[in-house]
DNA sequence: GCCGATCCACAACAATTGTTAATGGATCCG
DNA sequence: CGGATCCATTAACAATTGTTGTGGATCGGC
C-alpha cells in the first residue's frame, strides 16, 4: 500500500511546503504519504468538483494548475483561486452539504484523492499533522484575504502585476526551477475571471504591462519578464505568503505528547 | 473556573450556531464553555488586532459588531469580513507570523479569549469538537468565497444588496430577534470599504435602494425595509450560508471512537 | 482543404465608477 | 456659546471599465 510520494519526483509539493514547519517528523511524513496514495489523472479542461457536488472527499494537487471558482446563472463567472502542487481543495469544505464551488483543469494534472474520513483519523493518529494541515488552511485563507483586497481595492494594472508576483513566488516555493517559475497558462479570459474584469480590459492592461517589457505572450503561455519592476508596480507585501514560524508555545505544547 | 456562557443569555452564540451540527455532545459544550472562560470587553471603534501582531491567541465574539481589514500605505482600506456574535476570528491564523489583518470594533462588544494552545488541546481531549471548530473555519471560508464573487463580479447595487441579504440571515441565525435582523450598525463609508468601492459611490448606490423602498436610514443605522425584493435584486442564493449536514461517512466514524 | 472553435488584438462608444469639493446636520468638548 | 469632528448628501467632472463588433491566427476534426 506505501508506494513514493510522487511518480517523477522523490518528494511531493506538500512535502516541500511542509519542511518549513518545524513540528512535523518522518512518521508524520509517512502518514502524509499513507494518504496520498489513491491517484488520479486529469486532462487539461476537465471537471474536477461541480458546483453541487457533495464533497464527502477531496483532493490534493500532486502537478498542474486548476482553478476554483462560482458562476452566475447569466454566465459571469469568478475565479476565487488559482491551485497549484501542494494545495488542498478545500479542506474544511469537505464538512459542508454542497461544494458551491466548481474545480475545473488548467493543465493536465496529478490530484490525490483525500477522503472525509482521512480527516478525522490524522487528528486521532497524527496530531502534528493535523495542525499542519489547519496550518495550510491558514495560508489558503490568507491567500483569499489578499484576493479579495486586490479586486476590491486595486486597480486593473496593480490587479494584474500582484496577481502575476503571487504566481511567481508560489512556484518558487514549491521547487519549480527557477527559470519557470514565470511561465503560466493562463488565458486572457482565464486572467479576467481572476482578476473581476471584462477580457477585453484583461486584454488592454496585460498589453500595458508587456508595452512597460514587464512580462510578454510566448506559445500560448504569459511570461514575465521583469518580476521586480512587477513587484514595484503594485507595492507587492510578500508577508502573506510567507513560512511562519510557529510561536513557541505551540511548539512546546506540541513537543510534549499533550 | 465554569460560568455560564454568556452573561445576558443562556446559551452562547456559538452554541447556537454548533447546535444545526449533529455531532456535539455535553461534554463537548462543557469543554467548549471552559475555553470560553476568559472574557474581554471593548468599547466602539477600538482595535482588537493591529497587522502586524502576532497570533499568538485568537478571539470568539459572545457579542457585537467587527471587522477584520487590511489597510494600504497610501490609506486604502478593504474589509475582509464583518464578524458578528458565534464567529471566530482566524482560527487557523494563529499559526501564522503575523496576523496581516486588522480587527476593530464597530459596536461595544465581548469577546472570549481562545489561545493557541486550546487549539492542541482540543484535539487531543475533544476530537469531536476540534471537527466542529473545522466545520466553522469551512463556513467562513465559504463566506469569504462570496466576498470574492460579491467584489469581482457584481454590480455596485448588486453588491450593496447582496450583503445586506447576508448579514439579515446570519443574525437570523444566531438568535437575534426578528424585528432586529435587518439593522445594521453600518455607516457609508465602512460599507464602501466592505463592498470595493469609492464612499461617493456607496451613497449613490444606497439612495438608489432606498429609493425603491428596500432600505432606509434610522438613528444612525441602517435599516433593511424590504429583504425579498433584496434578495431578488441581487439573485441571492443562500446555499453557502446553509447549515450543512455532515456527510455520513464522517458521523459513522465519529459515533464509534476512532 | 474547409469549417468551427478558441484565442489575441483592437476600435468606438456607452456605462459605471472615482475624484474633488462643497453643504448641512448632528454630536461632543472645552 | 464656538469650534472641531464625523457623517450623509450632492454636483460637476474625469477616469476607468464594459459592450459590441471585427479581424487574424492557430488548431483539430471531418
Amino acid at each position: 500500500m506505501k508506494q513514493l510520494p510522487t511518480p517523477d519526483t522523490a518528494r511531493s509539493p506538500l512535502h516541500t511546503r511542509l519542511d518549513d514547519l518545524v513540528f512535523c517528523d518522518d512518521s508524520d511524513y509517512e502518514v502524509l504519504d499513507g494518504l496520498l496514495d489513491r491517484r488520479r489523472e486529469f486532462e487539461a479542461g476537465e471537471w474536477v468538483v461541480h458546483e453541487d457536488d457533495a464533497l464527502e472527499k477531496t483532493w490534493v494537487v500532486l502537478s498542474g494548475w486548476a482553478i476554483r471558482f462560482k458562476t452566475f446563472e447569466d454566465g459571469r463567472r469568478q475565479i476565487l483561486e488559482i491551485l497549484l502542487p501542494g494545495d488542498i481543495i478545500g479542506l474544511y469544505a469537505v464538512m459542508l452539504r454542497r461544494a458551491d464551488f466548481g474545480v475545473e483543469t488548467l493543465t493536465r494534472m496529478t490530484l490525490a484523492v483525500f477522503p472525509a474520513a482521512a480527516l478525522i483519523e490524522v487528528s486521532a493518529r497524527a496530531p502534528r499533522l493535523a495542525l499542519a494541515l489547519g496550518w495550510l488552511a491558514g495560508q489558503g485563507e490568507r491567500r483569499l484575504d489578499e484576493q479579495v483586497t486586490r479586486v476590491g481595492r486595486r486597480s486593473a494594472a496593480e490587479r494584474m502585476a500582484h496577481l502575476f508576483v503571487e504566481l511567481y513566488l508560489r512556484q518558487r516555493r514549491i521547487g519549480v526551477e527557477r527559470s519557470e517559475c514565470g511561465e503560466f497558462p493562463l488565458t486572457q479570459v482565464t486572467l479576467a475571471d481572476i482578476l473581476g474584469m471584462s477580457h477585453v480590459h484583461a486584454n488592454r492592461t496585460f498589453r500595458r504591462l508587456a508595452g512597460d517589457s514587464l512580462a510578454c505572450f510566448r506559445d500560448g503561455r504569459i511570461v514575465l519578464t521583469d518580476i521586480v519592476r512587477l513587484a514595484t508596480r503594485c507595492q507587492f507585501d510578500p508577508s502573506y505568503l510567507e513560512q511562519p514560524a510557529v510561536p513557541e508555545d505551540v511548539q512546546a505544547t506540541l513537543g510534549s505528547p499533550a
